[in-house]
DNA sequence: CATGAATGAGTTTTCATTCAT
DNA sequence: TATGAATGAAAACTCATTCAT
């Protein structure tokens, strides 16, 4: 076996060990969450998640990380710039729903460990790069006086939580999350916003 | 003496668990606060506690039942039916926000501890009942069509999660809750829901 | 009330405590049991059991000696001496069928108890006077030749740990103790040791 | 090495545990005995009993099981059917004191363990398999006249628990099992229950 | 590299005993 | 005298981590 076929080996068992952890922690908890049933929903060792990750602490830190990387790729970066706000707007909550309906699990957890105690530093400070992007989407949208003059934490606040809000009821069942309730809410949000 | 004050001493200590369990069950989550935790924290000795509750899990839900209670009875009971909405809408914000103000504990255990595994089948039926009350309250604005006919649950959503997510960002510093920032809030939302 | 009735409270108590220490060891053994059961069994609060016994263990061995008494005065005092041998033998046999009849508590309780290890002296001591009772009415049997000149342990032990497992047997339901089987056990173990 | 020996160790370990408990669960009881200490006398960690028995009860079921299959293999199986009568209760008498003097730790423990409340089905199951096997041996001696026509069951608590309690007088010192007085032991039995 | 048996510190929970009332 | 709430030591059991294979 060459070790390009070794290093995708390596790649899939790394990622079998994350994907594991992911579903478990969401149905779970971190606390909740026993490192050997990691393993086992991996189809690995018990031992191997200690060839890839330092810790159990490690691992989630490290789970946070590529979550919140994929989360803010698939829903800030490459939104059109140049098209007009409302469709600016449209296509963001667009792509909050298609991650969501793609990655509840990752939504998910992302939501479940924000600001957990076992997150580190550098958990942190990924956090805040992604505020930072989406706190500078909106001064934006301000500086062009589409969106009202308040404070930005306030309008990522309702745009995001409202979102979450949503999220929650449709896993507990009590809302369908299809096209029309999205449709409405991306209205009622958008005018929660709008100048 | 008499029973008045050993009565207000067993309650005392029994309050003093729940106000321990609720820190740390806040600052931890469920399964990372040991019950020794909890005991020290109340100024009592652990096997106290299984005086008071048959068992952890019975203490969480005693507690959750109890947080979701005061919040309800704080939030939704008593707003004046037959002031104008808008008015009504008011009541209710200044009321969550009133509530966070004094009960930042409370109001954040409730949130994480939405729908965990550990909720037995009471505090399930005490949430729904806390949810039929928010649901028919806003039914009614509907009624009086001053809010949009959609799905209460969206409404519902968007409305507490607006609040959760601002009650978050000023836990972690990046908000300041004030007169200001919730009186521009209060309006965003009014008009995201409003007709 | 006067120090009569006080005094037969006492009395009263204290039998109560040993007739359900009695009860729990019989059904859950000496460390399966609760010394909180033992009071709640028994009428009495946890404390007062302290009163009366300096501790679980003394408990315990009060109890022992208490029933090791019961069931030696009831079997071995008071058999007719000049009783043909065959009738003294029957005679016994009745006595312990009698005893078992009306006290399996009790019977089942010494049984279970015999040298475990938190038996103190005392109560081995007693257990020796009974032993060398039994011994000299099998001796002074043997001395009139009717019974086999072997080790009068080896006659005790087939005599009286026969009756036990019959005990046994009716307990776990395997077999009626009643005349019959009783009448016909008599006469095997009269066999057994009449030269 | 190869699995051959991997498979031995495991054994080993398995083995270790048993016989601690053994002797423990002789000593102290089930209740009385605390698994730490249990590990500690087979020189395994207090963890390590959970990876070969599920629970305590677990345990004792097992090793249970294991004494009174060992038992009875040793004492009922493979007694020549058409030796005479009398030799053939020599045999069982025999093969009890051998295995007696062997292993009086699995003779104490099953003895004490008798019908205990922590006996799961399985046990019971096989106790009444073990009674099934004696009531027929005695049942064809009783069908060849020459054992008292009576209920098996008290032959089977004549033979067996005089037995026992001659074990026991031996384990306090009060008498020695030797040849003599095995063989006197014997002959008083024997004429307890042939006809 | 990968494994999973082994471990002991840590978890939840129980209980013998004390002591304020 | 009687109580039963309170306690903390010790129980059964779990699990993050290591290491021999």
């Amino acid at each position: 076996m060459g070790p390009v076929l070794a290093r995708a080996d390596e790649g899939d068992k790394r990622s079998a060990i994350l994907a594991a952890a992911l579903d478990l922690f969401v149905e779970r908890g971190y606390y909740g969450t026993a490192v050997p049933a990691v393993a086992e929903r991996a189809g690995v060792g018990a031992g191997t998640i200690y060839r890839y990750f330092k810790s159990k602490e490690d691992l989630v830190n490290e789970l946070y990380r590529q979550c919140k990387a994929q989360l803010s790729m698939h829903v800030l970066v490459g939104i059109s710039a140049d098209a007009p706000p409302r469709e600016q707007f449209h296509q963001l909550w667009a792509r909050l729903a298609d991650f969501f309906r793609r990655n509840q699990g990752t939504f998910s957890f992302l939501e479940l460990h924000h600001h957990a105690s076992y997150l580190d530093a550098e958990s942190r400070a990924m956090e805040q790069r992604v505020l930072d992007l989406a706190t500078s989407f909106i001064t934006r949208l301000q500086a062009a006086r589409v969106v009202k003059p308040i404070s930005p934490d306030v309008i990522m606040a309702i745009v995001y939580w409202s979102f979450v809000g949503l999220g929650r009821c449709a896993q507990e069942g009590r809302l369908i999350l299809g096209d029309e309730n999205l449709a409405a809410a991306e209205q009622c949000i958008w005018e929660a916003i709008r100048l």
